[in-house]
DNA sequence: TCTTGTTAGTTACATTTTCAACTAATACCA
DNA sequence: TGGTATTAGTTGAAAATGTAACTAACAAGA
């Protein structure tokens, strides 16, 4: 069925992360979203505020690599849904700094753990050492 | 600044998937966006037509892991940017194949050479081996 | 041939994302 | 001190996506 042989799009590299980012974010979005209501971009907010400790929106933005626009609403929903709290900062009115609430941190705790689970599950078809190296590869194209 | 170490996000496999696809896409998005006014549908749709020959919207689903009503979209939006024109046909007037244009093909021959120049370049950090290895693992990720 | 079920594709509507413009606070510098 | 430039963050409108309901054509059995 094949008709032009010059390139395949299956080999492309940015069409096989594509596909491969869908499949795989799929199965998690399950847990964040039909369990705590959470979007994308509010459940990436939520693990670097667990993970890397409070920080302020522009922070997440340089972290999460997330357009401040997006992290804005992400802070309002989440903030609506007492994940997370912000302190402003007298010296700097300007930012404030976003931390979690011990709700937030409950959420935080279960969907880390659930990440975690899902990773090995998905992970499970490949051999250790396949393992290190796939995420050692992405994580040179994602430049991390 | 590390303050919980149970899990990173930066290990969470759809997590630097959708990074590094974010990370790679951008780029040629450029090429089909600015240059044929392309949304990321239409560019699969063209490639897949462009390379696997005539198919029905049905048969694009498949093979391009896409939601019907994406691709009932791209296939009027590229047939109103004359780059696919379509074939009713008479046995089962139900489906339609689709075709790339003469206007298509010469998109399409651009975009793919286009695809497989930026491919190179994304991949020049890799080493041989290990450009087969990221895409094999890729292919297995995306079950593929 | 009716009627029930399935399939291909479209349309309508709600949700998300993107983009650009905006406000408010601070920094820089003559 | 005053004026201009930056920076953090918000808001609104437009574009894109996702979901579900819909139409039209065909299939298959009573």
């Amino acid at each position: 069925m094949i008709q032009n042989a010059s390139f395949d799009i299956q080999d492309f590299l940015p069409y096989l992360l594509a596909l491969s980012a869908e499949e795989t974010s799929l199965g998690f979005q399950r847990l964040y979203k039909d369990k705590y209501g959470m979007l994308r971009t509010e459940w990436r907010l939520l693990f670097h505020l667990g993970r890397y400790g409070d920080m302020t929106a522009k922070d997440v933005c340089d972290r999460a690599r997330l357009h401040k626009t997006k992290v804005s609403r992400a802070v309002t929903a989440l903030e609506a849904k007492q994940f997370i709290k912000r302190t402003e900062v007298p010296s700097d009115r300007r930012h404030a700094l976003l931390g979690l609430t011990r709700h937030g941190l409950k959420a935080y705790e279960d969907l880390s753990q659930a990440a975690q689970s899902y990773d090995a599950r998905l992970m499970q078809e490949f051999s250790p050492e396949e393992q290190k190296t796939l995420k050692d590869y992405l994580k040179r194209v994602a430049r991390l």
